[in-house]
DNA sequence: GTGTGTGTTTCTGATTCCGAAACGTCGACC
DNA sequence: GGTCGACGTTTCGGAATCAGAAACACACAC
């Protein structure tokens, strides 16, 4: 590992080097877990075992990879119990997703009648 | 691998056997350059050629398996030229992402000041 | 002390990815 | 006819990332 570091904008990008913003994003958000962690921030601060229990599948090598990246990025803070949770930026991007949560419903749907 | 298929609905998805709607969504969408490539295709139909000019950095391998998702997904279809572009709920899905875009702006503001 | 619950790191093997090369096809163009 | 280029696509070795389990440290309860 050595050298990682979470994309942000401004930055040299994987898949553009000019850092847009929404390349950052997409480079960030693309990483395996890091939607779903937002997702399960958004409904308060957890802890990293809580965000293990609820993410089926998610190792906690990942986890931890991914929290690094999420505080990196300024969307993840620790509170004072040491617990994670949603900057107001991070925040923001949780109801920016919010169409997402409708639009699978209508996929879902679409899909299989 | 053999026997990739990509995340749908209803189907037990990775980080949930519950197969629900938007994890199944976050499986698909958080695989490397599928948003991205979604992105790209918001503007019309695309080659894959052309698609790989666009996306700095993505190869030829994984673009297509990620095209094997989208279209088995139904997110995307081939036209009669072979380009590749969005269906109806794919283009749903472009507009559903739109405030995330407006968000990285923010977010790239956020950072840098 | 012996648990049991956290947070976190480290290791190994499996999956996924990049990058480049190669293949086939089609339409120029000579 | 042949050759050249642009395209769509697949294959393969090495690199990055991942899952899964194990282990460490630290609390607090019994």
């Amino acid at each position: 590992m050595t050298d990682r570091s979470a994309p942000r904008p401004g930055r040299a990008v994987r898949g553009s080097t000019t850092g847009r913003p929404l390349m950052a994003a997409m480079d960030l958000l693309g990483r395996r877990w890091a939607l779903r962690l937002l997702w399960e921030l958004r409904s308060g601060p957890l802890g990293a075992r809580a965000l293990l229990a609820r993410c089926d599948g998610l190792s906690s090598s990942v986890l931890y990879e991914r929290l690094r990246d999420l505080v990196d990025a300024a969307l993840v803070v620790q509170d004072d119990d040491g617990r994670y949770e949603l900057t107001d930026v991070g925040r923001e991007l949780g109801t920016a997703l919010q169409p997402l949560d409708a639009w699978a419903r209508r996929w879902s749907r679409e899909l299989d009648g």
